[in-house]
DNA sequence: AAACGGCGCAACCGCAAATCT
DNA sequence: TAGATTTGCGGTTGCGCCGTT
């Protein structure tokens, strides 16, 4: 086994109860989010900071949309990961609503095997060399049941190497294979009006919070529009 | 009814980037 | 400027639920 993050032997592992999670918003919703080293102390919680941030971000965000994934989040969540690759908290912030960890989950859990399925690769958005070979070409209209369009021509794929753990879909915006020509989205960041409108504590720490430089990837400061 | 296996989700961990001192 | 601390992200794990045998 891994050894804990927090070597506080004190603190709380696992699910979260009721209390706690009672205590994480009463907290919150005086005080706003930030601080989560002292956070856990001062709402009077036996975790570790890192373990109420994700749990509130996840979880507790009265924001969050919940439920089911709409066909169209699915379009979206799979053109931005042939866009991304594996920047959930990126798509995320496309999916209003949506936590990195929920599209995280649902794409290992659904999307990835729907695409396995229709016969592309879900870590290259290509069409699988192995499924060409045994079957005829798929009809791009069948593998586009989601609107993910896939160019006809297909190159030979690029030998992978096995160390390759994450998707190199993000490479695919420097591969003319494939592109996705219809593809036009805004990857702009913006601030999410629901943290503005529930978070109403300390206004320097909400300042310290939204002018914080957000990690971008490269690729992504491509000003699309969709 | 019990056992088993697969699936989905919540939570944890390690690491890297950002920030602070 | 360097080291320490905090925050955020992506990968992974563990557990509970549910369908099947």
């Amino acid at each position: 086994m891994r050894k804990p993050c927090c070597d506080k032997q004190d603190t709380n592992k696992g699910a979260w109860s009721k209390e706690e999670d009672q205590k994480l918003i009463d907290y919150i919703r005086k005080h706003g989010e930030g601080c989560w080293r002292s956070l856990p102390q001062a709402a009077g919680l036996l975790r570790c900071g890192k373990s109420c941030r994700l749990r509130w971000i996840n979880y507790l965000r009265p924001d969050l949309k919940r439920g089911n994934f709409g066909e169209d989040e699915e379009d979206l969540i799979i053109k931005l990961h042939a866009l991304l690759g594996n920047r959930w908290s990126l798509i995320a912030g496309r999916l209003p609503g949506r936590t990195d960890n929920e599209v995280k989950n649902y794409w290992n859990s659904h999307l990835r095997r729907k695409l396995i399925n229709m016969g592309i690769d879900p870590n290259n958005h290509r069409l699988n060399q192995n499924l060409l070979r045994s079957r005829n070409p798929p009809n791009p209209a069948n593998a586009t049941s989601s609107g993910l369009k896939i160019q006809a021509k297909q190159q030979p794929t690029k030998p992978r190497v096995d160390s390759e753990q994450t998707s190199d879909a993000g490479s695919c915006l420097e591969d003319d294979q494939c592109a996705l020509p219809d593809l036009n989205l805004d990857l702009t960041m913006s601030i999410p009006s629901s943290s503005i409108a529930h978070v109403q504590g300390n206004p320097k720490d909400n300042e310290s919070n939204f002018l914080r430089p957000q990690k971008i990837a490269p690729s992504s400061n491509l000003l699309l529009s969709q």
